[in-house]
DNA sequence: GTGGTCTAGACCACG
DNA sequence: GTGGTCTAGACCACT
């Protein structure tokens, strides 16, 4: 599984692995049942600790993307997300209102940006993208 | 000046602060010898302590974006060069994945996230503030 | 704020520290906007590791009991449940599948049961429980 | 004997089968002097390794609810619960706070538990398993 | 002072 | 072999 840690920006490196899981996995590259890499074996790849891969799978799990068995292994989750409607809304409008704001600061009006967003959209399941988002 | 703060996301507000300022710049919105709104006006506008305004314009000197005056305010340093199409691009795709990652992930297909988009957008102009620097 | 660790059953000290917040926050004894002992000190009065104590506030978080503000403190959230009914429906059952479960070993009969429960339900609000659930 | 083992919940196997035992024998379907299915024939019954059956056993046993005779089989043991009416109330009072907890975490108020909790128990009754030694 | 992240390494539980 | 928990202690980010 190709994961890149950039120790650059401050994003933590449990949730560089949390964000780069859900892009394999919206973008189709992940299928349920799959099975991910184990903590050990990713942690010793990535060379960080085992610990904070756990954390990352944790809250993947926590978040209803993958499921972890004990004494086997973590696989994708073929269930949806366990939040409420509301809640899935205020995490979009979040993502939405960052979108939003640096588009306009950077000139770019609504109708351009939907017809990008729409090109984005067809190279994301063409899987033609970088995996690092 | 425009500036959106999200509480939800784990980015310090000086942090948010420093990005957008930083954008206006690039994309010209913000002129050399421009001034800034003070930092207790900032503050007040966006409900934030004076202080975090203050590591934000500090942030800013820093790296030679703004210059501020004693007694006068603080300006945009000229010799600040705006962001080439490409680079442009990269942040607006980088905005755009994420959307699309967690779109997918919450079960919400392309069409339904166009129109909701495009909701926002109109409640985005609408709760438009300007602020007298 | 009494939390107390048994050391004895299988439970994880940080799903004790959950459970026991939970509790107080469901019995009223903790309100809306009330601050929780900080990190360092609750470790300190449990003789636990601070990374324990943080990791059952932050599962906490997840839950949507209680926020959590860098260079602040921990604060009872009154916001409701981030999780879909289906969600909340699932963990209702699990926890009335394990009472029902038990009661018929005991020999107790379901109208008995819901008297009981009731009766329980009074003494939870009039905070005549001991804390450990 | 018909056990069902979900996979999804984090439930292991070998707490499965304990459970559904004592399920089993609080509803009588299971009798005392009754005899269980054979390590190896309960194994492959479930696909799962003989391994994880005789812990579920073992577990069994060691709560008293069976008990193992050597080259004889397991049976059900007649030893009624050595519980007093303290200890029995003492646990179910463990489990309707966890219950009540969760329902007011959840939003859920007492006379909904109360119905939820009564349907509950009848599909308790419908899931009704025929059992053969 | 507050919480957040990470490491190094130990021990336990499960299949 | 797998994942789960906990410790001890370090450093960072924020108010």
């Amino acid at each position: 599984m190709q994961i890149q840690l950039s120790e650059a920006d401050g994003t933590p490196y449990y949730q560089q692995v949390v964000n780069q899981v859900k892009f394999l996995v919206a973008s189709g590259r992940l299928q349920p049942h799959d099975q991910l890499p184990s903590v050990r074996g990713l942690a010793q790849q990535l060379t960080i600790t085992p610990n904070t891969v756990a954390r990352a799978y944790r809250e993947l799990e926590a978040e209803g993307v993958v499921i972890s068995r004990r004494g086997s292994g973590v696989y994708i989750s073929d269930g949806v997300s366990p939040l409420s409607s509301k809640e899935k809304r205020r995490i979009l409008n979040e993502r939405m209102d960052a979108l939003l704001t640096e588009s306009r600061q950077l000139g770019v009006d609504e109708q351009t940006l939907l017809k990008l967003l729409h090109e984005r959209s067809q190279k994301f399941d063409a899987h033609t993208l970088e995996v690092e988002p």
